[in-house]
DNA sequence: TCCTTATGTACAA
DNA sequence: TGTACCTAAGGAC
């Protein structure tokens, strides 16, 4: 599931299996062999994440940089480990613990003045402490961008994807092809906040929920939650279902190649 | 067994 | 705007 919760998430579970350890570091599929033999038995010694990019940081100075893409997935188990199928790009065991990273976008041996090129080309990232949503909305208020698109530009904002970006807007009753200029700085604050709340949330359950307490199957007197993704939400691939809070059917469209998920009734302008 | 789909991004034209 | 890339699950046959 890998929207920045998910990616801050895996900074901390790595972080707790793994940081001040001296890891094995073995590719078992072979693409990434090069540089875990550099790292073979170093110490991780910082877990970053920024967006959807994650940083693990050995001997203070080299990083692997990590981005899941939209396939990539990440295990965490127990020692003895079992022998690595064949898709494993990345397996760090020590004494405790194993992980193994599969099918990632990006996977590869970088340098800190690299990383930092990484950072300085994402938007503040809602997780982050040194996040400034101003400049998100500096963008933001320029733009003849519909706001669905912006939201999910990583250069504006950084860890958004497509649950989080059909599910805050919901939550605030904004139409997805509004203009980024003519959303006011008082809906950017509560977008933002929103999002800082519910990423947080999403860290800490490892999954989205973006339903309100009011609005709960059980609250609402309806049958819980069919889709799989994981978490309760209010439009996101409830295409042609009933809205939760107006009964109308939940429309769907393509927008840049991402499906978008919207209730035109509760989000008009 | 094949086909579709997915919470993403980069690059070519 | 289209396409390529990476993987695995679920559903249609």
């Amino acid at each position: 599931m890998p929207e920045g919760h998910t990616i801050h998430r895996l900074a901390q579970d790595y972080a707790a299996a793994f940081l001040g350890t001296e890891p094995q570091v073995t590719s078992p599929q072979g693409k990434f062999s090069d540089a875990a033999a550099l790292l073979d038995h170093a110490e991780l010694t910082h877990t970053e994440a920024h967006g959807k990019h994650l940083f693990l940081g050995f001997r203070e100075s080299t990083w692997i940089h990590i981005h899941l893409g939209l396939f990539g997935k990440v295990n965490f188990g127990a020692t003895p480990a079992p022998p690595p199928t064949d898709t494993v790009r990345l397996r760090l065991a020590n004494n405790t613990s194993y992980v193994d990273l599969r099918g990632p976008t990006t996977c590869a041996l970088i340098t800190d003045t690299e990383k930092q090129a990484i950072h300085a080309r994402l938007g503040p990232d809602p997780l982050r402490q040194d996040a400034d949503p101003t400049t998100a909305y500096t963008r933001i208020s320029r733009s003849r961008t519909t706001i669905a698109a912006l939201l999910m530009d990583q250069k504006v904002i950084a860890g958004v994807g497509n649950v989080y970006r059909a599910e805050v807007l919901f939550r605030h009753g904004i139409d997805p092809y509004r203009l980024g200029r003519d959303i006011t700085p008082t809906e950017w604050t509560a977008l933002w906040t929103d999002l800082v709340a519910l990423m947080r949330e999403g860290v800490r359950n490892n999954r989205i929920d973006t339903v309100r307490p009011e609005h709960t199957p059980e609250a609402m007197g309806r049958p819980p939650r069919v889709d799989d993704h994981g978490g309760e939400v209010y439009v996101y691939r409830r295409a042609n279902l009933p809205c939760h809070l107006c009964g109308g059917e939940i429309r769907t469209a393509d927008l840049a190649a991402r499906n978008l998920f919207w209730c035109q009734a509760c989000q008009a302008d």
